[in-house]
DNA sequence: AACTATTTATAAGC
DNA sequence: TGCTTATAAATAGTT
């Protein structure tokens, strides 16, 4: 604005970039107090040189209020933003005690035993849900040994079915070598017996 | 700046103030654009008028994307306070997922209630129920024993008053035969001691 | 960074 | 609001 106008567009040189950013930030940054002062006006400015350094100005109070300020005025499209989040974790502690709820409802309704809760039970009922109690577990171990028992069966199938392959291996390669007088002259490395590990069950 | 200078302090007259805050604006706002264009700054202006009406600018992007960069700029004492709600949400998400299991893990538990489907359920299903019926036994026999407690509490006042009653009627019948020598002649068929039944639980 | 020739912004008036 | 104009301010280019 002096000794020449100014195209807009880019400065090239960056010398003359870097000089002309400072001068303008300096005059952008006084009208904006200015305006401020004289308006009565609240003003943010946020400038970011192309290197990345931040220079701002807040005038009344802090930029983190004028950008909450900010947030209400633009409708809450944004203001929820921040507090979307929030939101979210209320959201998420509502659904964690309702399902709490219903996690303690399905207990109770696995304590289906006379008498309801085990607070409002007699000792009798006690002694009984822990007797029908004992009685479950022990259905359910033994439900737990069938099911072992059958996998051990279907290992026990597939090692029958590995020896046969296993002995009919052997007998091809004894005929191969049989008839020479070599004798056997390769280890197999893998023997008839399979020590299965199911067994430590 | 034109026919006679600025007071650098409020103007007063409050139809010079807005024609002023209508002018400066449009200027404020000029010359931020004219900044970011010649020196490739990125710049975020916002102006809310005396009363409350809001002027924004921001050059590459949105004012969005600029508080946030603004935020970061500050040393995350935002963003953290963003990351550490999204941080609860994701705890929250696990622990409805954990509930979640449990609850459709308990629901299977009262499907295969004791005689019923144990039959179909998985190896692993079947330890879990296990350990949960444990559990439950044991807040069984935890209430038991409250109970039981309570009861011999009951039993031991009962004895008290009991014995209490019984050595004053010995007294009586001591007064009432003392002073004669025939001695005692009646032999007390309720003894001192009361054996209680609950001792055997 | 200081200087200045100019451009630009704008206060006051209409 | 918009236009005009005198003048204050800002600043591009130079030193």
């Amino acid at each position: 604005m002096a000794r020449g106008k100014v195209q807009l567009k880019r400065i090239e040189n960056p010398v003359h970039r870097q000089v002309t950013f400072c001068k303008r930030r300096a005059g952008l940054l006084k009208k904006a107090k200015e305006l401020s002062v004289l308006c009565d006006a609240e003003i943010g400015l946020l400038i970011f040189s192309a290197h990345g350094k931040l220079y701002e100005l807040a005038t009344k109070g802090t930029m983190q209020g004028l950008v909450e300020r900010y947030m209400n005025s633009t409708g809450g499209t944004q203001a929820d933003h921040a507090n979307v989040n929030e939101q979210k974790v209320l959201e998420s502690k509502e659904e964690i005690n309702m399902l709490k709820h219903e996690i303690e409802f399905l207990q109770k309704g696995l304590r289906y035993m006379p008498g309801g809760g085990i607070r409002t039970m007699t000792l009798d009922e006690l002694h009984m849900l822990e007797r029908h109690l004992e009685i479950w577990i022990y259905q359910i171990r033994s439900a737990k040994m069938d099911i072992m028992s059958q996998e051990i069966e279907l290992l026990k199938n597939k090692e029958g079915i590995l020896k046969a392959a296993n002995n009919y291996l052997h007998e091809q390669i004894g005929e191969q070598y049989g008839t020479s007088n070599f004798g056997p002259v390769i280890t197999n490395p893998y023997p008839l017996t399979i020590y299965s590990e199911i067994y430590q069950y």
